[in-house]
DNA sequence: CATGAATGAGGTTTCATTCAT
DNA sequence: GATGAATGAAACCTCATTCAT
């Protein structure tokens, strides 16, 4: 008898790429209109040119759904950030680059910031296993931590609270930037927030 | 997508005071708990000893009912908040209260703060006319103008990026505080957020 | 707090008879003209203009709707012949009757006969309380068992075993009447029939 | 409704014997259990260690697959009728053995049984070509006609009737002896059937 | 007026059937 | 040809919302 077929662990294997990249247009499309709440499973299979039967297949749930699909662009993100990253030496360089590629990422991508930001339903998404997003934190966390050591960061505030400090910044600005009509360039506010920022963070005493 | 609710004012008239009080109990319970999806008009209806109908002729949606009382508390936020300014002159002092006030509030209430960071959905609460929270927002704004007319505080920066700036601390403080299960004091930490924030904000150039 | 409501009995109270009756007649329908599997819920639900919601808060499911109705109508039809079995002293005229009053029945409510004899899940139907039809059975049995006692029906015969004898021969005639086209009247075959069956039954030896 | 079904004829062409064998199994075990709409394709082939499509390929839809094996068992115990009955002389010990034939088979092939008495939907069944079951019927009519013939059977009763008469005995014996346990033996209450049916088709006038 | 029965949308599940590989 | 991924219909279930009493 064949082995049973995991009825939990979504997904089981991987949607083709034609058909995930359809599936991704029409959930950003979808979810980043109206609250979770609101969305409709259907309107995205139809959307995306799929039967809802596969969706639930692969994801199970709409909350899996959106999870697993945010989770894919937030690790994107934190790719570009790796690769941006790369050959800055000063460390305030790497901060402020920090921010700029989160805010470029973001205005670039209002739809996963609208999602991220605005409708994803929090408390769940927080118990799901991808809310840590190890991969984009670990990043924020070496340059902090480098920063400590170096005596470039103000070594007495521990490194979460800079964390918060920093991640709070760019939600609240996106989201503002959103309500506010996204009138101006997002990353280009990004210098004035990271100057801002950075007074706090850094090493007064240095 | 699911069809737009009703849009006429409520509540027409006012809940007993008693009724009220079991509501917002209720209200409290059931909305912080879960995401906003999850938490079910009849669970309230039932923990207030009202019938759901009742709670629809005076608040019309499970949205109005939510955002109406969130917008109490806010408001009694903004009271406390407006009555612990008094008599304070420095302006690093009201802004180190206007932390701590919060902070402090949001702490002995949590689920006030899981409700209004975590659990509302964010979309429609911002298209809702209570998100813009006048009176809490003018407190701040009104402090922050002062400090930059006094030259105390940057006045390079836009007043709407330092409110940012604190909201999103805040914010980002209190739900990680709840993500990383309530440990510490959360307004105790309050003096350690306002002293970086008031590097960032303070002018430095002065 | 209320006492639960009780999920798995049902119907948990009355529906209005009004609705019961479009309900019954839209059954009738449904499920006569195809096989149970291919009966739609919907199609019924829109037949008597009812939501399905409120189908399945009564009825919990498509079996138990089925199964609740038929057992109503199996009730009616042993209401009909208890009365027509009233005044009646010959056990022979009595037998003659349980032919005569189920033909007759079916004839007049083809719908009932192809529901209970050809579309009904007899393996679920058998598991299912009503299945036994108690009142039904009890007439038959307390007719065939005064006839063993008084010797007018073979008495080494097992009371189950006439029952079965002319359930059996009830439900074949019916269904070959619907396969035949229902050409000739049922209840005018009904006294053929009984002539066989009493040939069976009574005793011989008498 | 559902729609219907594909309509070509199927089987196109022979599944190896082997497969064929493991196909009947499951499906004899698997549609006996459960009513049909709750039998499940993909259950059956994975007893019968074939892919749900090759089924497909082969049978065309659930109906015409149950009803194709159907069929053949329905041969089968035709083919046995009549090896059974042959050398046999007098109409009466043919007719004994008729029943004695089939309550046996159903004894032996209890799934056979239930799958034809219990879970076929009858509606499509009797809609199937193979419903009419030319073989086994004929047999029954040969019997029966011949003893009309001979005057022993009684000849005022149209031949139809007689038949009605010995199957609705077998269904209705069969599913109750299902319903009732299986406790005794079923082909040795095959002789107390037969003379109850004897008396009231053998011709009492001659 | 308060109540809760009824409605109907949509999430979730299962499964017969189709169809591309 | 055999396979099983994808489809889509419909059962099942929950719940916001409407509305008659």
């Amino acid at each position: 008898m064949k082995k049973e077929q995991n009825k939990r662990n979504y997904p089981p294997r991987e949607l083709s790429p034609e058909i995930q990249g359809k599936l991704e247009a029409a959930v950003l499309d979808v979810f980043s209109k109206v609250d979770f709440h609101r969305a409709d499973i259907r309107t995205v299979a139809k959307q995306a040119g799929v039967s809802f039967g596969t969706i639930y297949k692969y994801y199970g749930s709409k909350e899996r759904l959106l999870f697993t699909l945010l989770s894919n662009w937030i690790d994107e993100l934190a790719d570009r950030m790796i690769d941006h990253l790369q050959g800055i030496e000063s460390l305030k360089e790497k901060l402020r680059k920090v921010f700029w590629v989160q805010l470029d990422y973001y205005e670039r991508n209002p739809n996963v910031g609208r999602i991220l930001f605005m409708t994803v339903p929090m408390a769940t998404w927080m118990a799901h296993k991808t809310f840590e997003q190890k991969k984009m934190i670990n990043i924020f966390l070496s340059v902090l931590r480098q920063g400590q050591e170096e005596r470039v960061l103000n070594p007495n505030v521990r490194t979460g609270v800079l964390l918060d400090f920093m991640y709070g910044l760019v939600q609240r600005s996106f989201y503002m930037w959103i309500y506010r009509g996204q009138k101006e360039s997002l990353s280009e506010k990004s210098n004035e927030l990271f100057e801002l920022a950075w007074r706090s963070i850094s090493n007064s005493e240095k």
